[in-house]
DNA sequence: GAAGTCTTACTCGGATACTTAATGTCCGAGTCTAGCAGG
DNA sequence: CCTGCTAGACTCGGACATTAAGTATCCGAGTAAGACTTC
């Protein structure tokens, strides 16, 4: 079990285009070069994000995305559930209403005791990717990330945005 | 993404063997009647817990499995893990690499600052699944599920242990 | 009758097909820019 | 020279192949039990 490589792609294309000034917007080709991912696949990750307000896509010549909210405002698991899904990772399948001890007509009382253990950790694990904004990011990027790269990066983006 | 069956089907198994006189074995055939799941592709499942040390089997008539150690000792994690793999949800493609702005000679200093939440996330939930061994889960299940239900199921089981 | 042996049936374990989801690619609908013609 | 128009090219958006992972199944190796033969 893994998460689709959009995901990855879906984040690392909000921490750019944090960069830009207000109102600008990126292609998805430039965002697909700069990354060095197909352009046509980064499109869908894009969509995605765009359906879930996370994103605005502009058409025509000059078009292209930008944040739809404040970096302040987006999180972490808002990214990652726009392009996987809000569903939790373990599915209940219900497989104990197959023992064959059951009366008939019994009903199960409430969700599957190893059902719900198992939503507890997925809840951990967004409760935790809620904690993240991008914002929070941009910070923690500062501090990684050479102020020389920083900085021609963003040129590098400005002047195609 | 989504977590194989054959985890909610493990932690079942699991549930199912702490109810074993000790050094009692279940055949394969049994649980997967019990669960109603096809015999052997849950067999996969029981061999990766077997691997794992979690469970042993033993061969010939009156064979089958049973638990490796004291449920005190088996978490969630454990079986989560031995059958889903020990891997991160979320893998790194290091596609900040590809930045046409980085220097020929630049070699990243530490992990991507996009991985590093998104490990800090995965390790949030497998903390949560260390938090529950199989010890706790009888204990709830005993809350959960009527004792008539549970001594008949019992009953049922070790009849053909 | 008891002991040893042999067959037998049952178990797990790994190797093999099939189906679904993720990955990657393509083409069409819509729109803004830029050039061009006309006033 | 300025304004309006038109054509073009670029954008996103959804629909279509290809590949990997998950799902399901089969058959073989090994073992303990039980029946059989022999003493």
């Amino acid at each position: 079990m893994n998460l689709k490589n959009q995901v990855e792609w879906a984040l690392h294309c909000c921490a750019v285009m944090m960069a830009l000034p207000d109102g600008a917007t990126l292609p998805a080709k430039v965002l697909a070069e700069f990354h060095g991912v197909p352009k046509e696949y980064l499109s869908k990750a894009l969509q995605a994000l765009s359906q879930a307000g996370i994103v605005v896509g502009t058409l025509g010549p000059t078009g292209g995305y930008r944040l739809a909210k404040k970096p302040e405002e987006i999180t972490f698991l808002d990214i990652v559930e726009a392009v996987e899904g809000r569903r939790s990772t373990f599915q209940c399948g219900e497989i104990r209403a197959n023992n064959p001890c059951l009366p008939k007509k019994h009903r199960a009382s409430g969700p599957c005791t190893v059902a719900r253990i198992m939503w507890q950790a997925d809840e951990a694990w967004r409760t935790s990717l809620r904690g993240v904004t991008l914002a929070a990011m941009g910070e923690q990027l500062a501090q990684d990330v050479p102020a020389e790269i920083l900085e021609k990066s963003r040129n590098w983006l400005v002047s195609r945005a």
